[in-house]
DNA sequence: GATGAATGAGCTTTCATTCAT
DNA sequence: TATGAATGAAAGCTCATTCAT
């Protein structure tokens, strides 16, 4: 779902970005809408022209960083010239995410995967388009009799994204998160994966372009 | 409501088992304080003559709760006749402790390792005794020469403590969990990682004790 | 309860109005959020939008009402014809201050002096305000050959606001309040006052203007 | 009232003393019942063996030390060779209490004297055991046609008390308390007042017996 | 649509007091 | 008498949400 255009699009978009920058430099529990209407330069009571409430808000926040991680993703799987190469590019988004935005990251985990009742279906369609192009790229690229026994897609990408978000948890609580080579740290993870899951591993020739580069990019237009 | 928990020491230790089990049925940051004294049969202000405040309840939730996975985790790894048989175990172990009880290692993650003053000491103690075993068991029987570049033993364990935590999410979420065969699966996985990671695969042959079955007993026990 | 009082600016001055009263009908530490809240017809929650904390109200009660306080005793320091007058009339006002509202004045001598950190400038310079005058007035009648050796300025401003305090809430106390004669005690003290500290005596020829009456006149004033 | 002898009188002396101490060094607002019981060595319900309730125990401190406050201020009127002398030594006295045991005196100014219901009669006999004694000093040494005009006995009696007592306030806010010299300011204001009420005044010849050293004195005796 | 004062339920925490042992 | 765990009524404060303007 992309924006709307037009006047009342903008101020919509401007909050939410104004929120997912709050959330992630205090936490999103931390963050009062009384804050969020302050930073957006708006009163409290215009929040809720745009969001239902609160839920809906942080809801919106989280699908929104999410549409683009998707479209990452799908580029990734469209474009991949192996199946090292797509791995590794799709680790390496995966950790910029949650090297930029773990707030966000995490807001989607604890919020949107783990709600019950309220937007779930738009959430579940956003979660699939973002961890599907990785089914995608094992399926086009494994052979299914190299596959180990007991293993499959799905599992595939559970054990890839978790693996990496906990390495890279583990990395930001031990300030080591500066110094992480994401390129290179990538390429290896996804060898390690591609020996598990019975892929072709390469050796790594050019660069991977940085996700994280272009996040920042991103940010720079758009606040001006 | 459960009939007030025993008298002296045991009070403490049912008003941790049953803050333990609110926390996981409703998420620990929606659980008040006069949540936990009513289903404990106690009055608010009792809470406070065993916890200092409600962070302190939390940390001693989770601490309490670690502590045994800390000491399942050890001996798995001191009894490991195998890696294969080692990682299943501990990946076992792992899947147990989240398919029980996900909230409180949600607490552990987030309140506790990420706690910047408070308790940081016996917290950081406690991680290291739980998440060390299983690279001295990695250490222990992997050669070094059969180590892919790139990867060390810390991230090994990044890697496969949270793929498994992803891998058992998804499945929660899917609602697949109840039809999870631990033991078979952790086998398998733990498969996968030695492949990643060079180490020597076995053919699965005796059964793995599972310890979510000892965990249901003790809570019955003691609950009595 | 009063009706609500009024809106916008108003109601912070409406505030302030109740609670002082409240304060002095019940002292003020037995005075809760709420029953301020409940007397000025309002939620509580409405408190805190005019008023950081609890400390941050009584502070400005007391700084609200000292105010006025102040402002007199300039002018009285400003057109004292001579020191009998004036003295006698900085006398008088402590007198009404005590009457009408003793528990503002025991609010400020023990919450504002003796706070250690908080709206120390503002409160210091109050109280300065309020206590110079009559320092002034002294030094610009009393003939420095004629003051008692050991006694200095500071000393008799203390000896005289200390001791009409203790006097009006002796008279308080054994229910003399309402039959005493302000402007004559105010004169005959003076009078004392002034021999002990060297000063000349006048016979008391005209009324001093009440600023007992005047309060009660802003008060019914501003409540309308 | 004498405190009964035997254990049970012991035991509560114990405690009075130790909740005086408290009091003093904490005010009296900041001390819960589990501090004096733990201070004293009790258990909090012990306390309630001995006093009915917080606002006895409060009560029963403050008329306990005003006791031997009495006693000195009999004594000193009693034993006063010259007008002069006693007031000075009868300051001194109000000096050094309000120097050591402010909040003693606090309690006794607010809760005490206030006091609407509760205790009321013994305590107001024993504040005028504290009283009187200056306005007999006053009575037997004033002839009646040197008193000012307006001036009575009571009123020199509350002016003098109320005027040290914010005297010393005022030094210990200044810091200056500690090098206040007792005997020379008790001196000095006393001379101010024989002047201002119409009493004959002296050369300060022999040194006053200071009660603050008195004070210390019983306090080590009783805490051996 | 925009405002922002008002709301009030809800939270954590304190502490004097009670009472079974 | 002594104990001290249990009590529960407050208290101060927060903040998502509403609504008259």
């Amino acid at each position: 779902m992309l924006a709307p255009v037009g006047r009342w699009g903008e101020r919509e978009a401007g909050i939410l970005e104004v929120a997912a920058a709050l959330f992630d430099r205090r936490g999103y529990q931390n963050v009062t809408m009384a804050d969020v209407a302050a930073e957006a330069g708006l009163s409290e009571g215009t929040l809720y022209n745009y969001f239902r409430d609160r839920h809906d808000l942080v809801l919106r926040v989280s699908l929104d960083a999410f549409e683009e991680h998707a479209v990452k993703a799908e580029h990734i799987a469209a474009e991949a010239q192996s199946l090292h190469e797509g791995v590794a590019r799709m680790i390496a988004l995966q950790m910029s995410i949650l090297l930029d935005a773990k707030e966000i990251y995490r807001i989607w985990m604890r919020e949107v995967r783990g709600a019950e009742d309220y937007g779930k279906l738009p959430a579940r369609a956003m979660l699939r388009r973002y961890s599907t192009p990785m089914i995608h790229l094992l399926k086009k690229w494994l052979a299914p009799r190299d596959i180990p026994p007991g293993i499959d897609f799905g599992m595939m990408r559970d054990l890839i994204f978790g693996g990496v978000e906990n390495f890279v948890q583990t990395a930001v609580l031990q300030e080591r998160d500066k110094a992480l080579d994401v390129d290179k740290t990538s390429w290896d993870i996804a060898g390690a994966y591609l020996r598990a899951f019975g892929g072709k591993l390469e050796a790594r020739t050019k660069t991977l372009a940085s996700p994280r580069a272009k996040t920042a990019q991103r940010k720079r237009a758009r606040s001006g």
